[in-house]
DNA sequence: CCATAGTTTAACCATTTGGTTGATAAGTTA
DNA sequence: TAACTTATCAACCAAATGGTTAAACTATGG
């Protein structure tokens, strides 16, 4: 009756580590269980087959990321901050995290269909208080005309695509990791600053 | 003598398609055989291995990418009509290849150091005439100081980013095809603007 | 202290996959 | 037309890969 958790848990760690790293396709059961220390016949006993035990792996990230959101989204701030907020909080999520975007992105990309459901959770961000302050000030003339969903997205496409275009950024502007993580660092405080700034600029 | 180009082409244009859609390890040679109606062996004949076909693709592709870039920065308008000149030829590049930039970032992230020459061909935008026009202008005080890398760097995430993550921002915003074609349309229109007018607040 | 249920392993299996081969066809040249 | 090069194909191969099995080990509760 003892159910022992270690194993489960290794398994879905390093599992976790090298589909981020190499993807579905790119991912291989005996890598998974040599990194884990385990016979490979454990990923089966514990998760029947590889595309379920990816599953489970896929669902907590993309839930992870979409509570880091929705949470920052729904706390009690202004607008403002909140945009703020959400720079910060996606600064910190990418890099702890470096490989989590990309690795997202991609299996959504070759499996759309298939991750619609679990796509469904991401609704709630249209609900969240952030869009009903927003639209508020809209309305009171505080906040240039604009849809709230263009707001979020410069935040994310902001602080986000640069880490999945690292290769190429880093390239262009010939930056080591260092100074590719002050990159980083200085977008965190500029995105915000220029998406609000434009905002408020009504009386123009 | 004769050199038949026609199977030749016919590979690297289904091959293209088909690592686009899956990516490196989730294409299969046989299928884009199929895909190209000849003898699998025939990819063997042409391109030696799996590694070499893509290879070829993959640089054509990032080659293709960068000259749509760097052949807008240099040529001759005024930095701000630079700036909404290489939106429009974003928003035209990712429109008509959805699956390019996943693709890219995804196959460089996977194998870094291996592409790290190829890259070595983003190095010409910080020589072009766009970071020499910038620099100029923010020595006069007519622009913000900023690092121009920044500056571009918010068009490619503002424009690119949101194809990358459709899925995500269409379930955010419960956006069909035609609906998210439209949003994307509309940033086209903004990110550019937004920047600007940040940039040329300098008495603020 | 043993019966039972849960856990782990080594060996095995069927299929897929990238790649090869040897023969054959189709041009090219002389 | 004969010699030669290039292009194409069906059949084949070895390795890799996801998955299975049957036996062994471990723990625990009665």
């Amino acid at each position: 009756m003892k159910k022992d958790i270690s194993t489960e848990e290794k398994i879905l760690d390093h599992a976790g580590q090298i589909f981020k790293m190499k993807g579905f396709s790119g991912a291989r059961m005996q890598e998974i269980a040599d990194s884990a220390g385990i016979n490979k016949a454990m990923l089966h006993y514990y998760f029947r087959s590889k595309k379920m035990l990816f599953d489970k792996i896929f669902e907590n990230i993309l839930d992870d990321f979409q509570q880091n959101i929705i949470i920052t989204l729904n706390d009690e701030r202004s607008w403002e901050n909140k945009l703020t907020a959400l720079s910060e909080k996606l600064y910190m999520f990418v890099y702890h995290n470096e490989d989590i975007p990309i690795f997202l992105f991609n299996e959504l990309h070759m499996n759309y269909n298939f991750f619609s459901e679990q796509l469904f959770k991401f609704k709630e961000i249209k609900k969240s208080s952030f869009f009903k302050q927003f639209m508020s000030e809209m309305k009171k003339g505080n906040i240039i005309k604009t849809d709230p969903l263009q707001v979020l997205v410069h935040i994310f496409s902001g602080i986000i695509f640069p880490v999945v275009a690292k290769p190429i950024i880093s390239s262009m502007g010939d930056l080591n990791d260092k100074q590719f993580d002050q990159f980083l660092l200085e977008r965190k405080k500029i995105v915000p600053e220029i998406i609000i700034q434009y905002l408020k600029n009504t009386g123009v």
